[in-house]
DNA sequence: TATAATGTTTGAAC
DNA sequence: AGTTCAAACATTAT
């Protein structure tokens, strides 16, 4: 799950600040039951971090590759209707409704304010992003490949394997192609492009129109060529990287 | 139905 | 002692 998709989660989770935990289940190896009683003070996303902060603690949930989420308010979904069949790791019970989280990773971290320790000028989802300081990190590693510089949450919290892989076409830039044979102004692109792709991804993931507007992810032939698209596992991080050999030479 | 993959942490091995 | 790397985890659309 990518920055974009935990932005929405925070925002479809809100109802749930200021409740207190009735109840709770799922499979965690974690000692849920003294969740029971907490009240949730705040619930915010930091790149694919997601937040339940509560009195002294909180909660941290990744979602990595398979993970998900569901919730009812009142009685109603706020998530969207896709049937969970799964035993949830974690499941809170409030008095207006309930959240489930699957196939993830929950870890406690032991501080009253974990939202201050966090720097969202990092955070692609954020207002504070900051582009100026995304370009110094990356000019610091000339010897990288920017497929692996655009997954770097260091740089780029938030930003997954298919922003990368979207950005990097819609720029027409090779994934191999190191930091030092590109230009400031190239890096300047790259890093807005993927900025703005990141909120595009917002938008359409909120319409459900997230997968008709992939042009390379999971594709066959290139969008704007129809040229057979390659598809590679590139970087020292080996992910899966879908390019245009024509559109996107090194 | 077998396969591929929105990702990171961990701990063994070197 | 620091670095590297495979394993672990887990799910479902295609």
């Amino acid at each position: 799950m990518e920055g974009p998709s935990l932005a929405i989660a925070e925002e479809q989770l809100q109802p749930f600040c200021g409740k207190k935990i009735l109840s709770v289940a799922g499979n965690t190896s974690l000692e849920k039951e003294k969740f029971v009683g907490e009240e949730i003070k705040n619930i915010f996303s930091w790149g694919k971090h997601l937040i339940f902060q509560f009195e002294s603690y909180g909660l941290r949930v990744h979602f990595l590759m398979f993970g998900s989420y569901a919730a009812t308010v009142e009685g109603m979904s706020v998530t969207g209707d896709y049937k969970k069949t799964q035993v949830p790791r974690l499941s809170l019970v409030f008095e207006n409704g309930h959240i489930d989280i699957y196939s993830c990773s929950i870890k406690i971290i032991e501080e009253s304010d974990i939202h201050s320790t966090y720097d969202f000028s990092r955070n692609i989802m954020s207002t504070k992003w900051n582009s100026d300081t995304a370009l110094e990190k990356i000019l610091v590693t000339p010897n990288e490949q920017i497929c692996d510089v655009l997954l770097d949450q260091e740089i780029f919290a938030g930003v997954g394997n298919i922003i990368k892989n979207e950005v990097l076409w819609l720029i027409k830039i090779h994934p191999q192609t190191l930091v030092s044979s590109l230009s400031k102004d190239a890096l300047k692109l790259a890093i807005d492009e993927t900025k703005k792709y990141s909120m595009n991804f917002y938008t359409w993931k909120k319409e459900y129109t997230l997968k008709a507007h992939f042009q390379i992810y999971r594709k066959k032939v290139c969008a704007r060529c129809e040229t057979e698209i390659i598809r590679a596992k590139t970087g020292e991080r080996e992910r899966w990287t879908y390019y245009c050999p024509n559109c996107q030479k090194i």
